[in-house]
DNA sequence: CACCAGGTTGACC
DNA sequence: GGTCAACATGGT
């Protein structure tokens, strides 16, 4: 803690969630590539169906930039399918691989810059250029996500994403694996206690002062 | 059968 | 500036 963080109670709440769920090891991926793809097949999906088109995509030598991108579009989309709006996918696939087989060195630049870049691609918001900037990149950018936004209802604090992003940010130390680690136990305990429309059993602030 | 999942986009106020 | 249907499969 320094002294210019905030006093939102995340830390708090960080603190309960690993104590509850134990450490997740999120986003198992044999490289920093495998995160990038696997950004694009998690949007709205169970990340159980990734599993299965990160495995298809391997068996058939594709999970790496320059194959991707010049992978036959009809045979992606079936590769891909399991994680559903697979034609989209499949044509931002191949979009992002194209992005990082002409930026081999993408990775390596600022959190900015490789953001920015990021964001300019289509199929690319948010949440999924920050997944790629912390899980990929390893660099300091907290994603948020539904799960984020609903707990923050829970606790009072609403905004965009850019306001949620800050607020995390500045409520806790700028350090990669807590922001890993804090992303994944929200992800963990939203699946469980905050449904869309229920929020039950909710540690959070059932359990007062939070 | 209805609802949801580790979102993003483009259309329309 | 915000809201909303469309995108699509697979599991409860």
């Amino acid at each position: 803690m320094t002294a210019k963080q905030k006093k939102t109670g995340l830390v708090e709440v960080y603190n309960k969630l690993l104590g509850q769920f134990g450490h997740k090891h999120w986003w198992p991926a044999d490289t920093p590539f495998e995160v990038v793809a696997g950004a694009i097949l998690t949007q709205q999906t169970k990340w159980e169906n990734v599993e299965k088109a990160i495995k298809n995509l391997k068996e058939e030598e594709l999970m790496d930039a320059e194959p991707l991108s010049e992978a036959n579009l009809e045979k992606l989309e079936e590769l891909v399918r399991c994680t559903g709006f697979y034609r989209q996918k499949a044509r931002r696939l191949k979009d992002i691989s194209m992005f990082f087989f002409k930026n081999p060195d993408i990775l390596e630049k600022p959190a900015d810059e490789l953001r920015d870049a990021l964001l300019s691609l289509n199929g690319v918001g948010e949440e999924t250029a920050d997944s790629i900037v912390l899980y990929a990149a390893d660099k300091p950018r907290f994603v948020i996500d539904a799960y984020t936004r609903r707990i923050c209802r829970c606790m009072g604090l609403e905004g965009g994403y850019p306001e949620l992003q800050s607020l995390f940010e500045d409520s806790i130390p700028e350090d990669v694996p807590m922001y890993k680690e804090f992303h994944a136990l929200i992800v963990e305990y939203g699946k469980q206690f905050c449904g869309k429309k229920r929020c039950t059993e909710c540690i959070i602030v059932k359990n007062g002062k939070m």
